[in-house]
DNA sequence: AGATCCATGTAAGACGTTACATGATTTG
DNA sequence: CAAATCATGTAACGTCTTACATGGATCT
C-alpha cells in the first residue's frame, strides 16, 4: 500500500475534494514532500475507487467555474481505507539524491560539495518553515501535530549536523585553498569528519 | 538520475563487483535502506553499462562456483558517473508508511498506534546499529562517514522523540483505558524496545 | 537427499510520470 | 487580450518488481 490509492482516501478521511484539489493538499500539505501523485495517475485512481464503492463522486457545475467532481468517502471507504492501514506496510524508504551524492565527496571538487550542503540546507529549512506554518494550534488534530513534530526533531538534527560541517569545510578551504570546479583529478575534500 | 544505472555505477566506483554482488551491498551496504534494487533491474542495467563503454565485463569461471560476470568501471565510466553527480538532482523523497498511518492516529484503536510506534523504534534502531557497524574507523572515507554521521544523528533525534511520545500514551493508556477494537489477536512481543 | 546459497538472465505486469488534448474562468 | 489557474481526462512511455526458468555448489 501507499500508492496514489491510499493518497486519494487519506485526503478524503479528512473532507471532499475533487481531484484537483486532492493534488493541490498533497503539493501544500503535511505530506508534501514525502508523497507526490501525478493527475496522470490520480484521476483513474478516483474513478476506479468510485467503481469500487469506496467513494462517491458527485459533479458540481455552474457554480463560479465548470464542470468538477467532488469525491466523497463512503463508510466502506473509511472501514477498508482503516483496515489497510492496520495491515502489513511496506519498508520506507528514503532516497535522497543528496546522501548518494554526499558518499563520494572525497571524489568531488570541494567547493561543489559545499555548494550541495548549502542546496540541502535551504531545502531542508523551507520543509521546516512549512511544518512550523502548516500546523496552527489545533489541539484536535494529535496525528498531524505528531508527524509534524517528529519531522521537525529530525530536521532540526541534520540541519544542526549540515551547519557545523559547512564551517568545517570552509575552514579547511582557507588552510589549504584548493582550486575549484571540473575534477583536478588528485584532489580529495579531506576534513569532514568532524 | 539515482537510477539502477547510478546505483551499479557507485557500487563499482568502490571496486569491482558481479550483478549478485552489487544486490548483496545494496542490501546490506552504507546505502542500505535508502534505495534498493532487484536482480531484474540490476542485470539488464549492467548489460547496458557495458554496451556503452561505461564499464567493462570480464568472466570468472571455475574457481569454486561456476560462471560469474565481473564488472569494473572504465575511466569513460568514472567521469560519466561524478558528471551525473555535479549535474541535476531529483527532490528527495522521504516514503515512511509508518508517519502515513501516524497522521491517522486518532481515528485508530490506541494500542495499535503503539505498536507501531515500537516496530518504528525496532526498525530505527536497526538502521543505527548498522550505521555503527558499517563505517570502522576508516580516515580516508570521508563521504561515507558523513553520510553515516548525518544518518545517527537524525535517527538518533526521532527515536528521542517515538521513546518520549509512546512513554506519554503509556500514561494516557492508564489514566483512560481503550479497549482494542478490530482483532486482539493475542500477545505482541514487547521486549525490543531498549 | 534436501535446503540454501550462489549466479544469471527473461517476461509479464504493476505503477507512475510526461505529454497531449480540451476548455472555461479569472487576473494583470 | 494574454497568461495563469481551474479542471478533467487519455495515451505513450519508462522504470522497477515479481515471477519464472535454469543450473552448479555448499551445508546439514
Amino acid at each position: 500500500m501507499l500508492d496514489v490509492r491510499m493518497l486519494c482516501l487519506a485526503t478524503l478521511m479528512g473532507h471532499e475534494a475533487s481531484g484537483y484539489d486532492i493534488k493541490k493538499e498533497l503539493e501544500r500539505g503535511v505530506s508534501s514532500g514525502m508523497i507526490d501523485a501525478s493527475f496522470g495517475s490520480i484521476y483513474p485512481a478516483l474513478a476506479r475507487l468510485a467503481d469500487e464503492g469506496l467513494i462517491t463522486a458527485r459533479a458540481e457545475s455552474g457554480r463560479g467555474r465548470g464542470d468538477k467532481k467532488i469525491y466523497a468517502m463512503t463508510p466502506e471507504g473509511r472501514a477498508y481505507f482503516l483496515r489497510t492501514l492496520a495491515g502489513p506496510m511496506p519498508d520506507e524508504k528514503y532516497r535522497s539524491p543528496f546522501l548518494f551524492a554526499m558518499l563520494f565527496a572525497a571524489d568531488l571538487p570541494r567547493d561543489q560539495v559545499v555548494r550541495m550542503i548549502d542546496a540541502q540546507i535551504a531545502v531542508w529549512e523551507a520543509r521546516l518553515a512549512l511544518a512550523d506554518q502548516t500546523l496552527p494550534r489545533d489541539e484536535a488534530a494529535t496525528g498531524p501535530r505528531f508527524v509534524n513534530g517528529i519531522a521537525q526533531t529530525m530536521l532540526r538534527a541534520g540541519l544542526d549536523f549540515l551547519r557545523r560541517h559547512r564551517a568545517g569545510l570552509e575552514a579547511a578551504a582557507e588552510a589549504s585553498p584548493q582550486p575549484a570546479s571540473p575534477a583536478p583529478q588528485g584532489a580529495r575534500a579531506r576534513e569532514m569528519t568532524s
